[in-house]
DNA sequence: GTCTATACGCTGATAGAC
DNA sequence: GTCTATCAGCGTATAGAC
Protein backbone atom coordinates (compact mmCIF):
# COMPACT_ATOMS: atom_id res chain seq x y z
CA UNK A 1 0.00 0.00 0.00
CA UNK A 2 3.18 2.21 0.39
CA UNK A 3 2.77 2.93 -3.42
CA UNK A 4 -0.53 3.49 -5.28
CA UNK A 5 1.24 1.57 -7.97
CA UNK A 6 -0.63 -2.11 -9.41
CA UNK A 7 -0.25 -4.36 -6.77
CA UNK A 8 2.48 -7.19 -7.08
CA UNK A 9 1.19 -10.54 -7.46
CA UNK A 10 2.65 -10.86 -3.69
CA UNK A 11 0.87 -8.03 -2.57
CA UNK A 12 -2.50 -9.27 -3.36
CA UNK A 13 -1.29 -12.80 -2.22
CA UNK A 14 -0.17 -11.33 0.87
CA UNK A 15 -3.76 -8.90 1.63
CA UNK A 16 -5.66 -11.80 0.96
CA UNK A 17 -3.88 -13.99 3.20
CA UNK A 18 -4.00 -11.66 5.34
CA UNK A 19 -7.85 -10.75 5.50
CA UNK A 20 -8.48 -14.89 5.08
CA UNK A 21 -6.68 -14.83 8.87
CA UNK A 22 -8.48 -11.50 10.19
CA UNK A 23 -11.94 -13.55 9.41
CA UNK A 24 -10.57 -16.77 11.18
CA UNK A 25 -9.56 -14.43 14.56
CA UNK A 26 -12.16 -11.80 14.19
CA UNK A 27 -15.13 -14.21 13.73
CA UNK A 28 -13.86 -16.29 16.69
CA UNK A 29 -12.69 -13.33 19.23
CA UNK A 30 -14.54 -10.32 18.12
CA UNK A 31 -12.98 -7.20 17.18
CA UNK A 32 -11.69 -6.51 20.81
CA UNK A 33 -10.72 -9.56 21.41
CA UNK A 34 -8.66 -10.23 18.56
CA UNK A 35 -4.79 -9.62 18.42
CA UNK A 36 -3.12 -8.08 15.41
CA UNK A 37 -0.53 -10.64 16.69
CA UNK A 38 -2.74 -13.92 16.21
CA UNK A 39 -3.76 -12.52 13.04
CA UNK A 40 -0.48 -11.94 11.67
CA UNK A 41 0.74 -15.48 12.90
CA UNK A 42 -2.44 -17.27 11.35
CA UNK A 43 -1.13 -15.07 8.19
CA UNK A 44 1.96 -15.98 8.18
CA UNK A 45 3.53 -12.76 8.29
CA UNK A 46 5.60 -10.60 11.28
CA UNK A 47 2.92 -7.85 12.97
CA UNK A 48 4.70 -4.44 11.24
CA UNK A 49 4.86 -6.72 8.15
CA UNK A 50 1.00 -6.67 7.93
CA UNK A 51 0.97 -3.52 9.28
CA UNK A 52 3.12 -2.41 5.91
CA UNK A 53 -0.45 -3.66 4.19
CA UNK A 54 -2.98 -2.45 6.69
CA UNK A 55 -2.72 0.95 8.19
CA UNK A 56 -4.39 -0.04 11.67
CA UNK A 57 -6.28 -3.16 13.10
CA UNK A 58 -9.59 -1.03 12.15
CA UNK A 59 -8.74 -0.83 9.10
CA UNK A 60 -8.33 -4.59 8.13
CA UNK A 61 -11.77 -5.10 9.86
CA UNK A 62 -13.56 -2.49 7.76
CA UNK A 63 -12.43 -3.85 4.81
CA UNK A 64 -13.78 -7.36 5.86
CA UNK A 65 -16.89 -6.25 6.45
CA UNK A 66 -17.31 -4.30 3.67
CA UNK A 67 -15.82 -7.00 1.40
CA UNK A 68 -18.20 -9.74 2.94
CA UNK A 69 -21.40 -7.85 2.92
CA UNK A 70 -22.63 -8.08 -0.93
CA UNK A 71 -21.69 -11.87 -0.22
CA UNK A 72 -23.90 -11.90 2.68
CA UNK A 73 -26.83 -10.43 1.19
CA UNK A 74 -26.70 -12.09 -1.95
CA UNK A 75 -29.05 -14.66 -1.18
CA UNK A 76 -32.17 -11.77 0.02
CA UNK A 77 -31.03 -9.88 -3.35
CA UNK A 78 -31.65 -13.27 -5.46
CA UNK A 79 -35.10 -13.26 -4.17
CA UNK A 80 -37.27 -12.75 -7.32
CA UNK A 81 -40.37 -10.95 -7.53
CA UNK A 82 -41.44 -13.33 -10.83
CA UNK A 83 -40.68 -16.38 -9.66
CA UNK A 84 -43.20 -19.01 -7.47
CA UNK A 85 -43.78 -16.98 -4.32
CA UNK A 86 -43.04 -20.39 -2.17
CA UNK A 87 -40.18 -21.99 -3.89
CA UNK A 88 -38.87 -18.24 -3.93
CA UNK A 89 -38.90 -18.41 -0.13
CA UNK A 90 -37.92 -21.70 0.15
CA UNK A 91 -35.08 -21.49 -1.14
CA UNK A 92 -33.95 -18.83 0.31
CA UNK A 93 -34.55 -20.38 3.25
CA UNK A 94 -31.90 -23.28 1.99
CA UNK A 95 -29.67 -21.20 0.93
CA UNK A 96 -29.47 -18.85 3.89
CA UNK A 97 -29.27 -22.50 5.54
CA UNK A 98 -26.13 -23.84 3.30
CA UNK A 99 -24.34 -20.37 3.85
CA UNK A 100 -24.35 -21.31 7.80
CA UNK A 101 -23.11 -24.67 7.20
CA UNK A 102 -20.33 -23.56 4.35
CA UNK A 103 -19.49 -20.13 5.64
CA UNK A 104 -20.00 -20.24 9.39
CA UNK A 105 -17.33 -17.94 10.25
CA UNK A 106 -18.83 -14.99 7.77
CA UNK A 107 -21.68 -15.60 9.92
CA UNK A 108 -19.88 -15.16 13.28
CA UNK A 109 -18.45 -12.61 12.46
CA UNK A 110 -21.38 -10.75 11.70
CA UNK A 111 -23.28 -11.82 14.57
CA UNK A 112 -20.38 -10.83 16.85
CA UNK A 113 -20.93 -7.28 15.83
CA UNK A 114 -24.54 -6.90 15.97
CA UNK A 115 -25.04 -8.26 19.03
CA UNK A 116 -22.34 -5.65 20.49
CA UNK A 117 -24.49 -3.09 18.89
CA UNK A 118 -22.93 -2.66 15.76
CA UNK A 119 -20.69 0.14 16.31
CA UNK A 120 -18.71 -0.53 13.14
CA UNK A 121 -21.61 -1.86 10.57
CA UNK A 122 -24.54 0.49 11.65
CA UNK A 123 -23.79 2.53 8.62
CA UNK A 124 -24.64 -0.37 6.59
CA UNK A 125 -27.23 -1.59 8.14
CA UNK A 126 -29.19 1.46 7.79
CA UNK A 127 -28.74 2.14 4.28
CA UNK A 128 -27.78 -1.01 1.93
CA UNK A 129 -29.54 -3.83 4.32
CA UNK A 130 -32.64 -1.53 4.96
CA UNK A 131 -32.99 -0.48 1.26
CA UNK A 132 -32.85 -4.09 0.41
CA UNK A 133 -35.60 -4.98 3.43
CA UNK A 134 -37.99 -2.52 2.31
CA UNK A 135 -37.54 -3.71 -1.37
CA UNK A 136 -38.20 -7.23 -0.76
CA UNK A 137 -41.01 -6.41 2.17
CA UNK A 138 -43.13 -5.23 -0.99
CA UNK A 139 -42.35 -8.33 -3.52
CA UNK A 140 -43.84 -10.10 -0.09
CA UNK A 141 -46.45 -7.85 0.27
CA UNK A 142 -47.64 -8.38 -3.14
CA UNK A 143 -47.39 -11.45 -2.73
CA UNK A 144 -49.71 -12.05 0.50
CA UNK A 145 -51.87 -9.22 -0.57
CA UNK A 146 -52.57 -12.28 -4.11
CA UNK A 147 -53.10 -14.58 -1.82
CA UNK A 148 -49.86 -16.51 -2.64
CA UNK A 149 -48.52 -16.52 0.35
CA UNK A 150 -50.32 -16.91 3.49
CA UNK A 151 -50.84 -13.32 5.67
CA UNK A 152 -48.17 -12.54 7.88
CA UNK A 153 -46.13 -9.80 9.30
CA UNK A 154 -43.46 -9.22 6.24
CA UNK A 155 -40.27 -8.19 8.40
CA UNK A 156 -40.90 -10.76 11.21
CA UNK A 157 -40.90 -13.36 8.40
CA UNK A 158 -38.03 -12.38 7.51
CA UNK A 159 -36.17 -11.97 10.55
CA UNK A 160 -37.13 -15.24 11.27
CA UNK A 161 -35.04 -16.64 8.92
CA UNK A 162 -32.22 -14.90 9.34
CA UNK A 163 -32.80 -16.09 12.95
CA UNK A 164 -33.02 -19.71 12.32
CA UNK A 165 -30.56 -20.29 10.01
CA UNK A 166 -27.86 -18.06 11.35
CA UNK A 167 -28.25 -19.83 14.51
CA UNK A 168 -26.87 -22.76 13.39
CA UNK A 169 -23.50 -21.41 12.84
CA UNK A 170 -23.73 -18.38 15.55
CA UNK A 171 -24.88 -21.57 18.50
CA UNK A 172 -22.51 -24.04 16.81
CA UNK A 173 -21.26 -24.84 19.49
CA UNK A 174 -24.59 -25.47 21.50
CA UNK A 175 -26.12 -26.94 18.68
CA UNK A 176 -23.07 -29.42 18.44
CA UNK A 177 -23.32 -30.47 22.51
CA UNK A 178 -26.89 -30.58 22.45
CA UNK A 179 -26.74 -32.88 19.45
CA UNK A 180 -24.28 -35.17 20.22
CA UNK A 181 -22.95 -37.28 17.01
CA UNK A 182 -25.94 -36.12 15.29
CA UNK A 183 -24.81 -33.41 12.33
CA UNK A 184 -27.49 -30.39 12.41
CA UNK A 185 -27.23 -29.92 9.01
CA UNK A 186 -28.74 -33.29 8.10
CA UNK A 187 -32.39 -32.88 9.62
CA UNK A 188 -32.26 -28.91 9.52
CA UNK A 189 -33.57 -28.58 5.56
CA UNK A 190 -36.24 -30.85 6.11
CA UNK A 191 -37.34 -29.05 9.20
CA UNK A 192 -36.71 -25.53 7.64
CA UNK A 193 -38.92 -26.59 4.96
CA UNK A 194 -41.44 -28.36 6.54
CA UNK A 195 -42.02 -25.17 9.10
CA UNK A 196 -42.06 -22.63 6.55
CA UNK A 197 -44.53 -24.48 4.06
CA UNK A 198 -47.01 -25.03 6.98
CA UNK A 199 -46.21 -21.53 7.43
CA UNK A 200 -46.61 -19.81 4.68
CA UNK A 201 -49.34 -22.14 2.70
CA UNK A 202 -52.81 -19.57 1.98
CA UNK A 203 -56.10 -20.97 3.19
CA UNK A 204 -56.54 -21.96 6.03
CA UNK B 1 -14.81 -11.54 51.15
CA UNK B 2 -11.79 -10.82 53.26
CA UNK B 3 -13.27 -12.94 56.51
CA UNK B 4 -15.75 -16.14 56.25
CA UNK B 5 -17.94 -14.04 58.65
CA UNK B 6 -21.59 -13.43 57.30
CA UNK B 7 -21.40 -10.45 54.69
CA UNK B 8 -22.47 -7.08 55.86
CA UNK B 9 -25.55 -4.98 54.68
CA UNK B 10 -22.24 -2.97 52.89
CA UNK B 11 -20.70 -5.78 51.49
CA UNK B 12 -23.87 -7.24 50.37
CA UNK B 13 -25.06 -4.29 48.54
CA UNK B 14 -21.68 -3.79 46.78
CA UNK B 15 -21.55 -7.14 45.47
CA UNK B 16 -24.78 -6.49 44.42
CA UNK B 17 -23.92 -3.46 42.64
CA UNK B 18 -20.61 -5.35 41.11
CA UNK B 19 -22.92 -8.01 39.62
CA UNK B 20 -25.53 -5.90 37.87
CA UNK B 21 -22.53 -3.58 36.68
CA UNK B 22 -20.59 -7.00 35.17
CA UNK B 23 -23.96 -7.59 33.09
CA UNK B 24 -24.26 -3.97 31.81
CA UNK B 25 -21.02 -3.85 30.76
CA UNK B 26 -20.29 -7.69 29.58
CA UNK B 27 -23.45 -8.10 28.22
CA UNK B 28 -22.58 -4.96 25.46
CA UNK B 29 -18.75 -5.45 24.77
CA UNK B 30 -18.18 -9.60 25.70
CA UNK B 31 -15.34 -10.77 28.49
CA UNK B 32 -12.25 -9.31 26.44
CA UNK B 33 -13.84 -6.13 25.67
CA UNK B 34 -15.41 -5.23 29.14
CA UNK B 35 -12.70 -3.58 31.36
CA UNK B 36 -12.54 -3.81 34.59
CA UNK B 37 -12.32 -0.10 34.61
CA UNK B 38 -15.85 -0.14 33.22
CA UNK B 39 -17.42 -2.35 35.47
CA UNK B 40 -16.26 -0.63 38.36
CA UNK B 41 -17.31 2.91 37.61
CA UNK B 42 -20.60 1.44 36.83
CA UNK B 43 -21.02 -0.15 40.18
CA UNK B 44 -19.93 3.08 41.80
CA UNK B 45 -16.42 1.81 43.33
CA UNK B 46 -12.70 2.33 42.67
CA UNK B 47 -10.79 -0.83 40.58
CA UNK B 48 -9.17 -1.72 43.84
CA UNK B 49 -12.14 -1.70 45.64
CA UNK B 50 -14.15 -3.73 42.92
CA UNK B 51 -11.00 -6.06 43.48
CA UNK B 52 -11.36 -6.38 47.29
CA UNK B 53 -14.75 -8.27 46.42
CA UNK B 54 -13.66 -10.64 43.62
CA UNK B 55 -10.24 -11.67 43.20
CA UNK B 56 -10.27 -11.41 39.17
CA UNK B 57 -12.24 -10.46 36.08
CA UNK B 58 -12.69 -13.95 35.61
CA UNK B 59 -14.46 -14.82 38.94
CA UNK B 60 -16.84 -12.06 38.40
CA UNK B 61 -17.74 -13.33 34.86
CA UNK B 62 -18.09 -16.86 36.27
CA UNK B 63 -20.22 -15.36 39.14
CA UNK B 64 -22.50 -14.12 36.96
CA UNK B 65 -23.10 -16.92 34.80
CA UNK B 66 -23.57 -19.22 37.05
CA UNK B 67 -25.99 -17.11 38.76
CA UNK B 68 -27.99 -16.65 35.77
CA UNK B 69 -28.19 -19.47 34.32
CA UNK B 70 -30.64 -20.90 36.81
CA UNK B 71 -32.99 -18.27 35.80
CA UNK B 72 -32.10 -18.47 32.02
CA UNK B 73 -32.83 -21.98 31.89
CA UNK B 74 -36.79 -21.74 34.06
CA UNK B 75 -39.38 -21.42 31.38
CA UNK B 76 -37.75 -24.92 29.42
CA UNK B 77 -37.69 -26.11 33.32
CA UNK B 78 -41.77 -25.23 33.44
CA UNK B 79 -42.36 -27.04 30.82
CA UNK B 80 -45.20 -29.44 31.94
CA UNK B 81 -45.62 -32.97 30.82
CA UNK B 82 -49.20 -33.01 32.38
CA UNK B 83 -50.25 -29.80 30.19
CA UNK B 84 -51.96 -29.56 27.36
CA UNK B 85 -49.02 -29.90 24.71
CA UNK B 86 -49.80 -26.82 22.65
CA UNK B 87 -50.90 -24.53 25.31
CA UNK B 88 -47.35 -25.53 26.74
CA UNK B 89 -45.08 -25.16 24.03
CA UNK B 90 -46.79 -21.74 23.17
CA UNK B 91 -46.58 -20.72 26.89
CA UNK B 92 -43.06 -21.43 26.74
CA UNK B 93 -42.28 -19.23 23.33
CA UNK B 94 -44.31 -16.59 25.26
CA UNK B 95 -42.00 -16.93 28.16
CA UNK B 96 -39.02 -16.91 26.49
CA UNK B 97 -40.00 -13.96 24.36
CA UNK B 98 -40.71 -11.76 27.09
CA UNK B 99 -37.58 -12.57 28.69
CA UNK B 100 -36.13 -11.53 25.19
CA UNK B 101 -37.85 -7.76 25.92
CA UNK B 102 -37.38 -7.91 29.80
CA UNK B 103 -34.09 -8.76 29.62
CA UNK B 104 -31.86 -8.70 26.88
CA UNK B 105 -28.43 -7.77 28.44
CA UNK B 106 -28.85 -11.75 29.45
CA UNK B 107 -29.54 -13.09 26.43
CA UNK B 108 -27.12 -11.12 24.78
CA UNK B 109 -24.24 -12.14 27.69
CA UNK B 110 -25.04 -15.57 26.83
CA UNK B 111 -25.04 -14.93 22.88
CA UNK B 112 -21.77 -13.17 23.14
CA UNK B 113 -20.10 -16.29 25.00
CA UNK B 114 -21.42 -18.30 22.89
CA UNK B 115 -20.63 -17.35 19.62
CA UNK B 116 -17.20 -16.77 20.81
CA UNK B 117 -17.04 -20.67 21.37
CA UNK B 118 -18.52 -20.63 24.62
CA UNK B 119 -14.75 -21.25 26.32
CA UNK B 120 -16.54 -20.01 30.14
CA UNK B 121 -19.76 -22.21 29.88
CA UNK B 122 -19.03 -25.28 27.68
CA UNK B 123 -19.01 -27.01 30.84
CA UNK B 124 -22.58 -26.35 32.15
CA UNK B 125 -24.12 -26.70 28.51
CA UNK B 126 -22.82 -29.96 28.43
CA UNK B 127 -24.31 -31.03 32.19
CA UNK B 128 -27.08 -28.66 33.12
CA UNK B 129 -28.42 -27.45 29.82
CA UNK B 130 -27.99 -31.04 27.67
CA UNK B 131 -29.60 -32.87 30.41
CA UNK B 132 -33.09 -30.78 30.67
CA UNK B 133 -32.80 -30.79 27.20
CA UNK B 134 -32.82 -34.54 26.86
CA UNK B 135 -35.70 -34.42 30.02
CA UNK B 136 -37.86 -32.33 27.16
CA UNK B 137 -37.20 -33.91 24.28
CA UNK B 138 -38.57 -36.73 26.08
CA UNK B 139 -41.74 -34.95 26.99
CA UNK B 140 -41.66 -33.33 23.27
CA UNK B 141 -41.38 -37.22 21.65
CA UNK B 142 -44.31 -38.54 24.04
CA UNK B 143 -46.40 -35.72 22.82
CA UNK B 144 -45.54 -36.44 19.12
CA UNK B 145 -46.00 -40.08 19.56
CA UNK B 146 -49.63 -39.80 20.71
CA UNK B 147 -50.69 -37.61 18.32
CA UNK B 148 -51.24 -34.47 19.92
CA UNK B 149 -48.29 -32.25 18.23
CA UNK B 150 -47.03 -32.60 14.55
CA UNK B 151 -44.62 -34.80 14.60
CA UNK B 152 -41.28 -32.90 13.85
CA UNK B 153 -37.48 -32.88 15.13
CA UNK B 154 -37.66 -32.09 19.15
CA UNK B 155 -34.19 -30.90 18.96
CA UNK B 156 -34.33 -28.79 16.15
CA UNK B 157 -37.90 -27.51 17.53
CA UNK B 158 -36.25 -26.46 20.58
CA UNK B 159 -33.35 -24.17 18.35
CA UNK B 160 -36.18 -22.54 16.83
CA UNK B 161 -37.71 -21.39 20.04
CA UNK B 162 -34.15 -19.92 20.95
CA UNK B 163 -33.23 -18.54 17.74
CA UNK B 164 -36.27 -16.99 17.09
CA UNK B 165 -37.17 -15.84 20.58
CA UNK B 166 -33.29 -14.62 21.20
CA UNK B 167 -33.54 -13.12 18.12
CA UNK B 168 -34.85 -10.19 19.43
CA UNK B 169 -32.29 -9.90 21.97
CA UNK B 170 -29.44 -10.62 20.69
CA UNK B 171 -29.67 -8.93 17.71
CA UNK B 172 -31.75 -5.69 18.72
CA UNK B 173 -29.88 -3.10 16.89
CA UNK B 174 -30.59 -4.52 13.51
CA UNK B 175 -34.39 -5.78 14.41
CA UNK B 176 -34.99 -2.05 15.42
CA UNK B 177 -33.08 -0.53 12.55
CA UNK B 178 -34.84 -2.42 10.27
CA UNK B 179 -38.84 -1.98 11.87
CA UNK B 180 -37.38 2.04 11.71
CA UNK B 181 -40.53 3.35 14.40
CA UNK B 182 -42.40 0.10 15.29
CA UNK B 183 -41.95 -2.02 18.38
CA UNK B 184 -40.47 -4.74 17.92
CA UNK B 185 -42.29 -6.42 20.38
CA UNK B 186 -45.91 -5.63 19.31
CA UNK B 187 -45.84 -8.00 16.69
CA UNK B 188 -43.77 -10.32 17.56
CA UNK B 189 -45.85 -12.19 20.01
CA UNK B 190 -48.51 -13.06 17.50
CA UNK B 191 -46.44 -13.55 14.32
CA UNK B 192 -44.34 -16.52 17.07
CA UNK B 193 -48.33 -18.02 18.25
CA UNK B 194 -49.35 -18.11 14.88
CA UNK B 195 -45.86 -19.68 13.36
CA UNK B 196 -46.15 -22.58 16.14
CA UNK B 197 -49.72 -23.21 16.29
CA UNK B 198 -49.53 -23.74 12.16
CA UNK B 199 -46.11 -25.33 12.50
CA UNK B 200 -47.17 -28.02 15.37
CA UNK B 201 -51.09 -28.67 14.93
CA UNK B 202 -51.44 -32.23 14.05
CA UNK B 203 -53.36 -34.09 11.33
CA UNK B 204 -52.59 -32.78 7.87
C1' DG C 1 -13.09 -1.31 53.82
C1' DT C 2 -11.46 2.02 50.81
C1' DC C 3 -8.15 4.72 48.80
C1' DT C 4 -3.48 6.17 46.12
C1' DA C 5 0.29 4.52 43.97
C1' DT C 6 2.41 1.33 41.34
C1' DA C 7 4.16 -3.11 39.23
C1' DC C 8 4.01 -5.52 35.12
C1' DG C 9 2.42 -7.91 31.03
C1' DC C 10 0.15 -7.34 26.74
C1' DT C 11 -1.16 -4.83 22.56
C1' DG C 12 -1.19 -1.51 18.77
C1' DA C 13 1.79 0.91 16.25
C1' DT C 14 6.44 2.99 14.66
C1' DA C 15 11.59 3.47 13.62
C1' DG C 16 15.12 2.10 11.16
C1' DA C 17 18.44 -1.58 9.46
C1' DC C 18 18.74 -4.68 5.68
C1' DG D 1 9.17 -5.51 1.39
C1' DT D 2 10.45 -7.61 5.46
C1' DC D 3 12.74 -7.87 9.55
C1' DT D 4 14.40 -6.65 14.75
C1' DA D 5 13.92 -3.57 18.22
C1' DT D 6 11.28 -0.62 20.67
C1' DC D 7 7.82 2.69 22.45
C1' DA D 8 3.62 4.35 24.56
C1' DG D 9 -0.66 3.19 26.49
C1' DC D 10 -3.88 0.32 28.46
C1' DG D 11 -5.49 -3.21 31.61
C1' DT D 12 -5.18 -6.52 35.41
C1' DA D 13 -3.79 -6.98 39.70
C1' DT D 14 -1.24 -5.91 44.12
C1' DA D 15 1.08 -3.15 48.00
C1' DG D 16 0.51 -0.43 51.48
C1' DA D 17 -1.24 3.96 53.68
C1' DC D 18 -5.31 5.53 55.99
Amino acid sequence: MAQDRAPTRIQKKNRAAILEAALEVFSQHGFRGATVDQIATAAGLSKPNLLYYFPSKEAIFKELLSGLLDTWLAPLHALDPQGDPMEEILGYVGRKLQMSRDYPRESRLFANEIVQGAPRMIDSLSTDLKNLVDEKVQVLEGWMAEGRIAQTHPRHLLFSIWSLTQHYADFDVQVRTLMGDEDPFTAAPAFLDTLYRRMLTPER
